[in-house]
DNA sequence: GACTGATGATATTTTCAAATATTAAATTTT
DNA sequence: AAAATTTAATATTTGAAAATATCATCAGTC
C-alpha cells in the first residue's frame, strides 16, 4: 500500500499539485470551494504529508535530539521521560542516544544527530567530556542547544540545573547540626561542573561552621555505585573513620553504604550519610538514606519546553538562560 | 556555516555531481585517479551525505523506532538501554516514545513514527492495548515490527518474551515448597498477555500441588505500585490474610509491600512475597524481595538484534519467531 | 580505411514529495 | 477596453542516487 501523495490528490481532481499544497496549508489564493474538494479528498485518501521531502525543502525535522550518559539511569530515564512528555504534545519527537559516558561517543552522536538534521539538542554531557569543539559546531550552526544537569560551562547556552553549591552546603549543614564534625567527602571527576559545586558546598557549609578541611577526608573518583565502595574502602584501609559522609550522588553513596555494612558498622550511629538525587532506591534501603531531591521529570520538561521555544524563535538564541531548579533536602534515617 | 554538498564538491573538481556520487559509492565505471580526488576533496570539506535527502529518494531511514508504556520504567530504560546499544552499532538511532499505558496515545505515536518513515518498530504494547489494527498497518505495508514483554498474540511477527507461564509456576511452586498453603495472587489487565500466562502459572503450581484455587484470593488491578497496594488492602479489609503473595509484577509486589509493612506484618514470618522483574530496587528493599529475573537488556538487545536482520532482509518477514528468553526465579528474604 | 560493436568515463535528466516563486489565465472592476 | 484582482498552472528548489544519454577510444571485421 503506498502513501497517498500531493500529486494523487491532484489528479483525481484535476487540478495542480501545487495548489492542494497551497489549499492544504490555507493559502488565501485559493477558492474555498476547491480547498474544500482539497481537503475532504486529502481525508478520504488518508494523506499525510511525507514528514521527509518537508524537511528535505526547509532543512529541518520536527526531531529533538536526546543525548544523556545512560538511558538505564533513574535521574536520565524519569529526564528522558519529561522530555517526552512536553515534545509529544508539541508535535516532536525525540531520538534518544546514550554516550556510554563516553566522550568520543558523544561526539559521534553529536555528529550522527546533527546530519539527521534534528531540530535541536538536549543534552547531559557525559563525564570524561571537558573539550567542547563537537557543542560549539551545533551553536555556529545555529542549531538550538539545551543542557540539562550535567552542562558544560563554556559552552555559552541554556541551562537547567540544580543550584548544586547551595543544595550541597544545605545537605552538610544538617550533617553538622546533626552534631558531626568528621564529615567526609566522597567527589566526582574534578572537570564536572556538578561535581565542582558540590565539592563546593561541602567546603563552604564546613567553613561556615569553623570546621577544618581535611583533605585525607576527601576522596576522588568516579560517579558509578563501584566508586563509592571503592572510596569508603580506601577510608577503611588508612583507617580514616569518618563519623558521615556527604556523596557526590546516590549511586556514590549507595556503593559506600554497602561498604559501611560489610564493615559491621552501623548508620547512621557510626556513620551517617548523604546522598544525592533520590534515587528510588534511597527510600527502600534499610535505613532510607537521606538524599537531595532533584526534580528529574520536572528538569527534563523544562529543558523540553526552552528547547521548543528555541525552536520556535520564541527565545532569542542569545538570551542564555539557566534555569536553576530548587533541590530539596530529604531527610531520612541514614543521618 | 552551511553542509557540504556533492554539487560543491563537483564545482570544485569541475566534474557533474553524478561522477561524485559515483566515486563516493565506489561505482566500478568511475576512474581510479577521479575517485581519489573525490574522495580527498570530500574528506576535506568535511562532507557528509544528507540522509534526508537519501531517505527521500530511498523512503526509508536509518531510525529504528522504540515505543514502550513508560520510558522511566525500570525494565523499559534498561531495555531501551540494550536496544540503543545495538542499534548504534549497527548505525541505527533509536526514536522513542511513550503511550503513558494509553491505547489512543499508542496508536498515535505508532502512526507519527510510520508517517516519518521508521525502518523497523519496537514495541511493548500499553496496558489497555487490545485492538491490534495499527500494527496490522505496519504488517502490511512491510514494515518490520518486533513486539518484546508485551507481546499483542493475534499479530504475527518476531516477539522476545519470557516463558511467563513456566516462571511463574515456578516461582509460585517454591511458595509451596515453603510450605505455604494459602496463596493470594494480585494480576493485571486481564487481556494482556503476560497477565494472563503469569495467572495461568500460578494457577498450575496450585493444581500440581493439589492446592485449591479459591477465587476470594485473587484480587485484579492494574500494574502499577498502587495497584499492589490497594489489592493488599482489600485483602484486608475482608480480613483474609494469605500466608503469601504472587504478584503479576514488581511495582504490585512493592505496593502491596508497604501495605502489608503498614499493617503491621512480617514479611517473611507472616505473609511471604515474590515479585516479577527483578526490578532494583527488589534487593534494596528489607528484608530483599524474591523475584524473577527478566533480561531486560538483554532482551532489548536481542529485539534490535531481530529488527536489524528484518531490516536488512537477513530474515524472511514471514519467519515469525518468538524468542523466548530464561527468567530465572532468584530467591531473597521475602520469602 | 571505413564501419560496427564494445567499453570506459563522464554528463544529463529524472526521481523522490512538498513548498514556493513565477507566470499565466480567467474574472471582475473601473 | 484597459486595469485590477482572483485563481491556478508551471517551473524551480531541496540533495542524493539512479536511469539514461553522450562521447570518446579501441578492437575487430569486411
Amino acid at each position: 500500500m503506498r502513501n497517498t501523495t500531493i500529486m494523487d490528490i491532484a489528479k483525481k481532481l484535476k487540478i495542480s499539485a501545487s495548489t492542494v499544497s497551497r489549499a492544504l496549508n490555507n493559502y488565501p489564493d485559493i477558492n474555498e470551494e476547491t480547498k474544500k474538494q482539497v481537503k475532504q479528498l486529502a481525508k478520504k485518501l488518508n494523506y499525510w504529508p511525507n514528514p521527509i521531502a518537508r524537511s528535505l525543502k526547509s532543512n529541518k525535522t520536527n526531531v529533538i535530539g536526546v543525548i544523556v550518559p545512560e538511558i538505564k539511569h533513574d535521574f536520565f530515564s524519569s529526564a528522558i521521560s519529561g522530555i517526552e512528555e512536553v515534545a509529544y504534545h508539541s508535535g516532536f519527537t525525540i531520538l534518544v542516544c546514550q554516550s556510554n559516558e563516553s566522550y568520543e561517543r558523544e561526539v559521534i552522536n553529536t555528529n550522527a544527530l546533527m546530519h539527521q538534521r534534528v531540530a535541536g539538542f538536549i543534552v547531559s554531557i557525559s563525564q570524561t567530556t571537558t573539550n567542547g569543539d563537537h557543542f560549539k559546531a551545533l551553536i555556529d550552526r545555529k542549531i538550538p542547544l539545551v543542557f540539562f544537569d550535567r552542562a558544560l560551562n563554556k559552552i555559552s547556552t541554556p541551562k537547567v540545573v540544580i543550584d548544586d553549591a547551595k543544595s550541597s552546603c544545605v545537605a552538610v549543614t544538617h550533617l553538622i547540626e546533626r552534631g558531626h564534625k568528621k564529615i567526609a567527602h566522597f567527589t566526582g571527576p574534578s572537570a564536572m561542573n556538578i561535581c565542582k559545586l558540590r565539592f563546593k558546598g561541602y567546603k563552604n557549609a564546613l567553613k561556615s561552621a569553623n570546621l577544618p578541611i581535611s583533605e585525607e577526608l576527601i576522596r576522588y573518583g568516579g560517579l558509578q555505585e563501584s566508586d563509592g565502595y571503592a572510596s569508603m574502602d580506601s577510608l577503611l584501609k588508612d583507617n580514616l573513620i569518618p563519623d558521615a559522609i556527604f556523596a557526590v550522588n546516590d549511586p556514590v553513596a549507595i556503593g559506600a553504604f554497602q561498604r559501611i555494612k560489610e564493615a559491621g558498622l552501623k548508620i547512621p550511629e557510626d556513620i551517617a550519610i548523604v546522598g544525592f538525587s533520590n534515587n528510588k532506591i534511597t527510600s527502600l534501603i534499610e535505613p532510607p538514606m537521606t538524599t537531595v531531591n532533584q526534580p528529574s521529570f520536572e528538569m527534563g520538561k523544562k529543558a523540553a519546553e526552552i528547547l521548543i521555544d528555541m525552536i520556535e524563535k520564541k527565545i532569542k538564541n542569545n538570551q542564555k538562560k539557566t534555569v536553576v531548579f530548587e533541590a530539596e533536602l530529604i531527610v531520612r534515617k541514614s543521618t
